[in-house]
DNA sequence: AAAAAATATGTAAACGTTTACATTTGAAAC
DNA sequence: GTTTCAAATGTAAACGTTTACATATTTTTT
């Protein structure tokens, strides 16, 4: 049997309105009839519709999240942190991955102009034109993870991927008193791999290190491109005294190619790595790596959000969260 | 500026049931029309309010999905099949994870029986009368991942890890001829964790071997249990030839711990695994164990759940998905 | 060319709430 | 016992669609 608000109302002698308000908490209502009321609504087992309850209040208690992707520890870390905020400010959160570019876009104009969502965070790798103009034509805020610097006043909450690539590089020149330290980049079109190579041209011009080109190398931020990465690094007749490998699952890739090779790490050569994830702690020696609070970005921007959504504030904002250095042995550092 | 469907029905002309057809695709519309209508509701960049739509049709296009935690890679794998499938119907899906048992009834009670979404994916640790309740009361439909027996005419998918686990010890006993095999198994109330000890018990007996209660030692799903498991089974005057670790996580601990006591896996010791989680295919040597199609569980409980939802069928179902054994060297067979 | 059938469009009532505004009720002040 | 004010409740118009049913238009059949 259908039950509605008209159906409670009848039953209790009340009228839809103050049914209604009951629901809505801190409106006045007799404690009395409050209690009438929600008796017999459980009775009839009623639970208020929140479709139309979006509908007259316009607003959802939604909001809507997109991702590049939905694989990996790193997007599972962001949804955490997201689910986590959201949940403590009862909000429901729609999920919803980019598939394809084309998607991407459609899951945006959907979220940004149609109502089903209150606000959007949004993580992507290619935020063009297209984006800023889906952006510009909506009232719903939106705060983007970890965006580049292509769009100009926005709200972006990132990792400090500059300053953690400087202070590794930095700790192994200070510390260890490296000379050749070589790189293995991330992709060329990545914003935290373009940061941290950044990050490691800056440590290596501030101390008076030269830049040895033939030490850096081009990656891929997976597993493979750290193997050959490290293959190819070693044939060089220039052999490093440590390398900076911009993410932890190339440095995965790298510890491999090591044991193959018989090399070893960090006896014949230093290996630092980046985002501490949750594998790094298994490596044997500890990896020397940049912890990345990629939780904490995810529950920051949703608190963010909601505070925008209140304030009706749409200032830009940005806000960079600070890495920290987890020293292993791969470095050349001692376990204590 | 406001932009609505009566907007657009009064610019173009014609009416709002007219306009609404246009976007309600296989509704006779005159192309010309539909033409003409496209375009203001361009230039008026109008988009259909999906909240409205959802109100009417009493159907949001939306699957609720509530998973006992969003951490790790196991349920990261979930939501990546839920979503490619979701995608792929044109649905969107709304995620939550349990945070409480209190919260996690509301979850239940709000998305089965308030119109939030139209269908339900389940994956909980404990299933009680409560929860029984609840979706007695609800006519929306619901399927479970990974649910035990607790529940009769239920919708169920789930993982045969009785299967697995019989297939992987029986490799031991056939292939390598171990005579003492120990288990470390998973928390006691865990349905996964008690299959998987089924699995073990069968398989030793239907080959004759004895079952060494020695051998058999609480774990908990964790590294450090699967660390402690390692040591203590170690200590034992019995010493085993293999030993069959109820989840991989664990096996992760296990090799830490044999390192520390120089035991070599697979010489002094085979250790076999379950799960094949991502980290699995980087341990040395590489760990033999059982592959769980879990981004599958996803996607096919999505799949069938959209089903149901066309066909209002509500009987039960349960499909129990296949594991497969993945042989590395951890067994003790040879790389090839 | 009229009749019949098929196609295209319009009218208006749902869908289930919230909330501005109006009204009633009850208590406090005089 | 009025008057005044606050608190509680009611009325009805939003919110933005869809869709059954009715009507108008076009096409096909005769």
């Amino acid at each position: 049997m259908k039950v509605d608000i008209k159906e409670v109302a009848k039953r209790s002698g009340y009228s839809t309105a103050t049914v209604s308000r009951v629901y809505s908490n801190g409106e006045a209502v007799k404690s009395s009839t409050k209690q009438k009321i929600l008796k017999i609504a459980d009775e009839l087992n009623y639970i208020p519709n929140p479709i139309a309850r979006s509908l007259s209040k316009q607003s959802t208690d939604t909001i809507g999240v997109i991702l590049p992707d939905l694989f990996g520890e790193f997007f599972m870390d962001i949804i955490h942190g997201i689910d986590e905020e959201a949940y403590k400010q009862n909000r429901f959160v729609i999920v919803s991955s980019s598939h394809s570019k084309r998607n991407f876009l459609e899951t945006l104009v959907e979220f940004m102009g149609s109502g089903r969502v209150d606000g959007v965070i949004l993580m992507a790798s290619q935020i063009d034109e297209m984006v800023a103009k889906i952006i510009k034509k909506s009232k719903r805020p939106i705060v983007f993870i970890n965006a580049g610097d292509e769009l100009k006043n926005i709200v972006n909450f990132k990792i400090n991927n500059y300053e953690g690539a400087f202070g590794i590089v930095e700790h192994l020149i200070l510390e260890h008193k490296y000379k050749k330290i070589g790189l293995i980049k991330g992709p060329d079109d990545n914003y935290d791999a373009i940061e941290r190579t950044k990050g490691y041209y800056k440590a290596l011009t501030i101390y008076g290190h030269n830049i040895i080109p033939d030490l850096i190398l081009p990656g891929n931020f997976l597993v493979e491109g750290g193997y050959e990465g490290f293959k190819k690094i070693f044939r060089h007749k220039q052999r490093p005294d440590a390398i900076f490998i911009a993410n932890d699952m190339m440095a995965i890739g790298a510890y491999q190619a090591a044991e193959e090779m018989g090399v070893n790490i960090p006896g014949d050569v230093a290996v630092v790595g980046f985002d501490d994830i949750y594998l790094s702690q298994f490596l044997i020696p500890r990896i020397t790596t940049v912890h990345v609070p990629i939780s904490d970005l995810g529950s920051r921007a949703v608190n963010y959000l909601l505070k925008i959504m209140q304030s009706k504030n749409n200032k830009p904002y940005v806000e960079i969260l600070p890495t920290k250095l987890v020293v292993g042995e791969s470095c050349g550092c001692k376990k204590i």
